[in-house]
DNA sequence: ATTTGTGAAGGGTTTCACAGCG
DNA sequence: CGCTGTGAAACCCTTCACAAAT
């Protein structure tokens, strides 16, 4: 039996290689991107045509300098003394994004978590589509969810070729995250967005990003306490 | 009409307040100790009395130093030559993230996603109990999920003053949100957890956090595209 | 001999403040 | 005059490398 070789770094970055190497934009901006760009097909929607950087930062939930050192990180898109010109601007986000590329899709794990995924609204738009939705349970195969058919576990390998999905969701229970995940990538898959509360362990050109809410409450827990100490502190 | 002071900053960081100011625990570290005790959790439970950093911090997906360097910053709980004690180091990490105190939490918004996370066993576990589960449709009220009866969203200020809730749960639609977190922050509450892909003004003294799955996959489909760019690079 | 705890060095990110441009 | 774009400073976080402890 081979080990193939693995490493789990930083949570949610990329697995390998040292960040922004080849396009200039670092990680923290590209997590900050997406952000924008929701507020700007928002600002577009209702009519605007141009804000300035201390509006679009403030509706963001950012510092104006935060923002505009991020947005020229691609480019020169702005007008000195007037603004940014929005529906530009929504364009060469979501190109510095790649979302003028199409993503495929795979869902492993159907549960109630899997199904709340599957309904996300998030996917069909901006160039993501779900062409899997699977599950280990048989009892669950065969049934529509938001339109796609549940299908079995086993016919993973064969989804992700003939799509050719590039993106994995693990919504699976954390035994088995381990397992779903290497078969993932060893049919192709070379991102994967966690939802299982494990470590996964990917080779090096795997991106893995994970959300989990225990994680979260307990970093709430943390500062919750942490007012109640000053508090305490400031009453005695 | 009074407008409450607000304030929305960098992405799932403390509100207001510069980072670990009392504690000298930096919100880096914070962010990880969960993962570390989650690895410690189950190292006890499969009779592991000891470990060294390397082992901890390989089965964490972190660094060794990293690892070194996040737990001197709760004391000097490691033996020198030998490692750290597992059920000790579980206890000063629990102790270090307010894990010792019990907090009440309430669920806003019973979809899918709502439902998922009523039936989430990270939260029995570990001192949080979801002591409200709320929708503002009126055809889900009276329905128990696991084991608790859902009620409407009317209720919000009752159920949070009862049980003195400090941790709220926005699991609805994007358009609810901003209302929903309102009314929490105006019965107490204290921390927000937000699944609803919008930024949320609160006031300073209190968090947000934020799980956004749209967000993920454009930082994925990002990366993705930075493969293949560089894949074409390599070919021509 | 082994492994922790930690100063110091090295990177990355944010903030400041202003020059540059429309 | 207003707002962007950006060097420089400040800050935070990670990594290195080794002294200290058992």
């Amino acid at each position: 039996m081979t080990m193939t070789p693995r490493s789990s770094h930083s949570p949610n970055s990329r697995a390998g290689g040292r960040p922004g190497r080849r396009t200039g934009i670092s990680e923290a901006t590209v997590a900050r991107l997406p952000v924008y760009l929701r507020v700007l097909t928002s600002l577009a929607e209702s009519g605007v045509s141009t804000v300035s950087s201390e509006v679009l930062a403030n509706a963001a939930g950012v510092g104006p300098a935060k923002l505009r050192k991020d947005l020229s990180h691609l480019g020169s898109y702005g007008t000195r003394g007037v603004g940014y010109d929005v529906e530009f601007l929504v364009y060469q986000i979501s190109r510095a994004l790649g979302l003028t590329q199409h993503y495929s899709v795979v869902i492993v794990g159907v549960g109630n978590l899997g199904q709340a995924l599957a309904g996300y609204a998030g996917f069909g738009t901006r160039g993501f589509r779900v062409v899997g939705l699977l599950d280990a349970d048989r009892a669950r195969v065969g049934s529509l969810i938001a339109g796609i058919e549940v299908r079995h576990s086993d016919e993973l390998e064969t989804i992700i070729s003939e799509h050719d999905v590039s993106i994995g969701v693990i919504a699976t229970p954390a035994g088995a995250a381990q397992d779903v995940c290497d078969r993932l990538v060893g049919a192709g898959v070379t991102s994967v967005l966690n939802f299982a509360p494990v470590v996964l362990s990917v080779p090096d050109d795997v991106d893995v990003r994970k959300v989990d809410l225990s994680i979260e409450l307990q970093i709430l827990a943390f500062h919750e306490q942490r007012k109640s100490l000053v508090e305490q502190e400031a009453v005695g």
